[in-house]
DNA sequence: AGGGCCGATCAATCATAGAG
DNA sequence: CCTCTATGATTGATCGGCCC
């Protein structure tokens, strides 16, 4: 779709959810390194070879969790799976120390 | 390739809700692309996303096909034409290339040959 | 010293897939 | 089938690095 131009690109261009098993990859990683969660390009190419996506998509999943993560200041995903959903996902606990300063917008 | 940032501060927080690091913190400064006379004062920020017109993408657009690059010329006749400033040309023009080198790399490669992992 | 470009990212928004 | 939310994609604009 080009942009909010009344989508009719009758083709196979359709933004598809990414499965269970992708999303758990990236979760993963991401919360592994929750303290720098910017994958440098060699390492978008390995997850998106493990998750069978684009490098861009890849990119793109980390700038919109990213984002909305820092948009609730929070780091942990609610295991928001259904009722009877598996349970894995066990966080590594690491306390070490994270950095939450007051401010310091000097501009 | 990336940001490195590093904030040390001893403060001592009570009770933290959620663990704040500090790239949540990065915040950058508001687009200084205040269009002077429209809704706000001169000079300042308009902090909010310019929403081109069809027309000037068009125009654009049209000015793309004809030249990846422009001169510093072209660019004062396109914003003067379009009403944009000479930074928005410039940097639509840079989001361009970047767009079309994406796209070129896109639709070269989604398909994967195949998984040599073990 | 300054301006433009690249690559990555941000930030706001759109549009749709999916849950109920 | 429709309403509302979660999420992938788009894009104007910023940041740091590099070149000239």
């Amino acid at each position: 779709y080009d942009r909010y131009g009344t989508v009719d690109f009758g083709s196979s261009a359709r933004r598809k959810n990414a499965t269970r098993e992708t999303t758990s990859t990236l979760k993963t990683w991401l919360y592994e390194h929750r303290k720098n969660p910017y994958p440098t390009k060699g390492e978008k190419i390995m997850l998106a070879i493990i998750t069978k996506m684009t490098l861009t998509q890849v990119s793109t999943w980390f700038a919109n969790a990213r984002r909305r993560l820092k948009k609730e200041n929070k780091m942990t995903w609610s295991p928001k799976n259904k009722a009877g959903e598996e349970r894995k996902e066990e966080i590594p606990r690491e306390e070490d120390e994270y950095s939450a300063e007051g401010e310091g917008r000097g501009r | 390739a990336g940001h490195r940032e590093n904030a040390r501060s001893p403060s001592t927080e009570t009770s933290p809700p959620a663990q704040t690091f500090d790239w949540m913190k990065v915040k950058r400064n508001p687009p200084k692309t205040g269009k002077a006379g429209e809704y706000g004062f001169v000079g300042q920020p308009n902090t909010v996303r310019t929403n081109f017109t069809t027309k000037q993408l068009t125009e654009l657009e049209k000015e793309f096909h004809f030249n990846k690059y422009l001169t510093r010329a072209r660019r004062v006749e396109i914003a003067a034409s379009l009403q944009l400033n000479e930074t928005q040309v410039k940097i639509w023009f840079q989001n361009r290339r970047m767009k079309q080198k994406k796209r070129e790399k896109e639709g070269l490669l989604p398909i994967s040959p195949a998984t040599p992992t073990g």
